[in-house]
DNA sequence: TGTCCCTGCAA
DNA sequence: TATTGCAGGGACA
């Protein structure tokens, strides 16, 4: 493109789309910057991506416009601009002169036209010419020489994107946007008119005055709403035409970048504490990248390392200092996908750099070659000497995609803060480094955008990521340096980190990375099959309906079960409204088809689209297997989370679900271990209160929930009827969640007299855990937490809050999370066991799920029989409580048959 | 496009 | 008015 370029800028769509879109920030003043920011933002990408000659940015004017003269009803259902919204306008506009771009707004007229008006004009004087906007109105002004893009989701659009999104030309858009209404600004168009018909028609037409003349010839409803909204159509099209015959006081090129003024641009940012854009104003933001001065950030040191002298330099500075904090920058939040982008040192508080590798945007300065700077690293990043991190597992993923295996991992500042306090705080970088250190980081989204948009870390200017990335590592270090003291306050935490968390890190990754084999072809089948299944029982269901309706929507289902036909309601929804829920639909299945229906489609329906259509797209094309995340800082109790996909809870259950664990498979020549604690939380439940009569049950190896039920109705266990140990068993789980009586009732399906009756009983046959339940409760009470057997801590705030439901709700947290706790820490333990005596003895074997009681293993034949004997006996023996462990394992060619 | 609600899968 | 999670689809802004 040779002609100049004009940029102009829809600032008032774009104010208000940031204002929605964005975070509410507010300043410590409380004056609110969220999208002063995101506007800014976007306008600094926007000149630096297409560094045009000339730029205006345009505002709305207060006050009416010619519109409301031609049509009273113009944008009168808006809603009132939100105060925080309206505060930010001031501000922006002066934020924007300061930078030094060139601001607009007439009375009477509308931002668009004084746009409309000036493209008309540039492309006169030969520009070309570039909207920026989200605004699809203004796409009737693209031509050859007019382009739209919406900075904000990156799209841009020329006349035959216009074509393609709407259907139309630009030079029809009046026309479509006539037919079609516009909601926000109260034009209704013609009603059932949609985009569709509306292409259609114009297509058929051209033009719309043609179409008003051949009205009679369109058939049907659409044809009769038509010609009732004939009269006003010329009204609408006016209504959304862009004028581009305003007066404007200035001209085209008229339109230059001014001098900023970084006076008041800088006092602007200190007062709406934009950080992230102060650093613009002294790199020279606007200036071509290659002569932008080298960051120098004020209190931190942060170096930028270019050239080889100064990674030497660094290379003897992590070889010397005492503990140094590592980062990496990256491609993906994918573990197995992410490249490598840059990485972060820091030694000291302050003193950070960063080594930028693989920026590739265009114009990126010369980096230094990654194989030189990882084999330059390397001894340090493989040796035992200490490192720490925030979240280091996905680190050690990284170095391993290229290459290297990272040692030393003793310190993780995420693992630091979860175990000081799970719940106090999320555990990213930027939450607990406000919760500890009281600072604010620069968030990702701050130099990346957000969204679709968002930049790949190897996009973003180095200048910008230089002083980021070198934050993470400094903000680790300093992490690091608050909380571990804290840790070793209370020694049992800090052993808990030592001999459990930490040791689990390099654990977790190997088994992420080994991943899980899954039969796609068997899976796809299955979907075919469930498929086929699911569109008779949606006939079946319409036809008992009296009409079609869409059985994944509870709430159109909810209308016709309880408008429609009058069903009686059997439960409600949180939030009020008649339930739908499995439990509701069962009662109401005994009397009722159509709810019976909807509980088999439900049923299929959530194998099909969680299960036998996700799994297959989750498998990796490299590998060809599942790579899970396992998350070890988000549960409240210990527990480990698994996610993307969740392999933690495939189904079970049902014969249809368990065909899905079918395809979890052995590759050829291995087979599959899968191994589970028998009853754990029950026996930690037995070994915490002391029970004489649990632990005896638990001694002797009884059918515990047999026991229980000999217990409650005082008969011998031979004579326990089913219904009888079903009961017991739904109270042996109701004491691990901290039950009551009416909940005990509810499952049960009982009256809540009788179910307060077996909970008396309970507590009467064996007394300590009563007194145990007891204990715990005010032990929560008087210290603020509970305990897991290995000193992990439950902080319990709520137990003291005076209103009852959140008290009752810590209450019962209180009594459940020793237990669940205390099993997540065993498997814990057992996993690193097993881990070791893999490496050590069996090399080809490997660890790869791990479902809170259960363990998969993935093994070669041969070995199973062996390995299936160690694995039990490590896991049985990862504790030692008063009550045994036991574990039973399966070996099998798939996950299903494992067990 | 992002968020809330409802629902349902696992231990 | 039973514990801990993750994730799907619909509805809506």
């Amino acid at each position: 493109m040779n002609s100049r370029l004009l940029v102009l800028v829809d600032g008032s769509s774009y104010l208000f789309r940031a204002f929605h879109a964005l975070p509410p920030l507010v300043s410590r003043k409380g004056e609110p910057t969220g999208a002063v920011l995101g506007v800014l933002n976007m306008l600094y990408r926007l000149v630096d991506e297409f560094k045009p000659d000339h730029i205006a940015v345009v505002f709305d004017a207060p006050g009416k416009t010619f519109r409301n003269d031609l049509y009273a009803e113009y944008k009168a259902n808006r809603p009132p601009v939100p105060d925080d919204l309206r505060a930010q306008f001031k501000p922006l506009t002066e934020a924007v002169e300061a930078i030094g771009f060139p601001v607009l707004s007439v009375r009477g007229v509308e931002a668009d036209d004084v746009i409309g008006t000036l493209s008309k004009q540039a492309t006169q004087s030969g520009f070309s010419t570039l909207i920026s906007t989200s605004d699809k109105d203004m796409a009737q002004l693209v031509n050859d020489h007019v382009t739209l893009i919406n900075t904000m989701s990156g799209v841009k659009m020329d006349p035959n994107g216009v074509k393609q999104k709407f259907g139309v030309f630009p030079n029809q858009i009046v026309d479509y946007l006539a037919l079609v209404g516009d909601a926000s600004d109260n034009i209704p168009g013609v009603p059932g008119v949609g985009p569709k018909t509306a292409s259609k028609w114009l297509t058929e037409y051209a033009a719309l005055e043609n179409l008003q003349s051949h009205a009679a010839e369109i058939k049907g409803k659409v044809g009769e709403k038509l010609r009732a909204s004939l009269e006003h159509l010329p009204l609408y099209r006016e209504l959304t035409t862009i004028r581009c015959d305003v007066d404007l006081s200035t001209t085209v090129s008229e339109l230059r970048f001014r001098e900023p003024n970084k006076l008041k641009l800088r006092s602007l940012y200190e007062r709406l504490e934009l950080k992230i854009l102060l650093r613009k104003i002294d790199d020279g933001e606007g200036e071509p990248q290659s002569t932008r001065q080298e960051n120098v950030a004020t209190e931190s040191n942060y170096e930028t390392v270019l050239t080889e002298k100064q990674l030497d330099k660094w290379v003897e500075r992590i070889q010397s200092a005492e503990l140094v904090a590592l980062d990496t920058e990256t491609t993906s939040l994918n573990y197995m996908e992410a490249q490598l982008v840059g990485i972060s040192l820091s030694v000291e508080p302050g003193e950070a750099a960063y080594i930028p590798i693989h920026h590739t945007y265009a114009g990126a300065p010369e980096q230094l070659d990654q194989e030189l700077v990882l084999e330059k690293l390397r001894p340090w990043l493989e040796s035992n000497v200490p490192k720490v991190g925030h979240h280091l597992k996905y680190d050690t993923h990284i170095l391993r995609n290229h290459g290297i295996k990272l040692k030393g991992i003793v310190y993780d500042s995420m693992l630091e803060s979860y175990i000081l306090n799970s719940t106090a705080t999320r555990h990213d970088m930027d939450s607990v480094a406000k919760q500890y250190l009281n600072t604010e980081t620069t968030k990702y989204e701050e130099i990346a955008g957000r969204g679709a948009k968002q930049l790949r870390f190897d996009e973003i200017a180095i200048e910008i990521a230089a002083p980021y990335a070198a934050e993470d590592a400094d903000v680790t270090l300093r992490l690091h340096r608050a909380l571990w003291p804290k840790l070793e306050a209370t020694p049992a935490l800090a052993e808990l980190y030592q001999d459990i968390e930490q040791p689990l890190v390099e654990v977790l990754q190997e088994m992420e990375y080994v991943g899980v084999m899954v039969d796609a072809k068997k899976l796809n089948e299955q979907s075919q099959e469930i498929a086929l299944s699911l569109k008779q029982i949606e006939k079946e269901a319409h036809s008992e309906a009296g009409g079609a309706f869409n059985l994944d929507s509870p709430k159109q289902l909810q209308e016709i079960l309880y408008d429609n036909l009058k069903l009686p309601i059997l439960g409600k929804t949180p939030k009020g409204q008649p339930s739908t829920a499995e439990a509701v639909l069962q009662a109401l299945a005994e009397d009722y088809e159509l709810p019976n229906l909807v509980l088999k489609y439900r049923t299929l329906s959530k194998l099909k689209s969680t299960y036998t259509d996700k799994l297959p797209a989750q498998i990796n094309r490299t590998t060809g297997r599942i790579h899970t995340s396992y998350h070890q800082a988000i549960t409240a109790t210990g527990r480990l989370s698994s996610s993307k996909p969740n392999l933690q809870n495939i189904p079970i259950r049902t014969p249809q679900g368990r065909r899905i664990r079918q395809a979890f498979i052995a590759p050829p020549g291995k087979k599959l271990i899968a191994a589970d604690y028998s009853q754990i939380e029950l026996r930690i439940m037995a070994h915490l209160s002391g029970d004489k009569g649990l632990r005896g049950a638990f001694a002797e190896d009884q059918d515990i929930h047999k026991a229980t039920a000999a217990e409650i109705f005082g008969i011998k266990q031979a004579k326990v009827q089913d219904t009888q140990r079903r009961s017991a068993k739904a109270i042996n789980f109701g004491l691990i969640y901290g039950m009551s009586a009416f909940g005990l009732a509810r499952q049960l399906n009982i009256k809540r007299k009788d179910a307060q009756a077996y909970v008396d009983l309970y507590f009467e046959r064996y007394p300590s855990v009563k007194q145990y339940m007891d204990d715990t409760r005010r032990q929560a009470r008087e210290q603020g937490y509970v305990s897991t057997v290995f000193g992990r801590r439950l902080y319990l705030p709520e137990i003291e809050s005076r209103n009852h439901q959140r008290r009752q709700y810590a209450e019962r947290s209180a009594i459940n999370a020793p237990m669940q706790g205390t099993a997540a820490d065993i498997i814990k333990r057992a996993m690193v066991r097993v881990k070791h005596w893999l490496e050590e003895n069996m090399s080809d074997a490997a660890l790869i799920m791990q479902v809170h009681d259960e363990l998969v293993l993935e093994v070669p034949e041969d070995q199973a029989l062996e390995v299936s004997t160690e694995l039990t006996q490590i896991m049985e023996s990862a504790a030692e409580l008063s009550v045994p462990l036991k574990v039973k394992a399966g070996i099998g060619f798939n996950w299903d048959e494992a067990h």
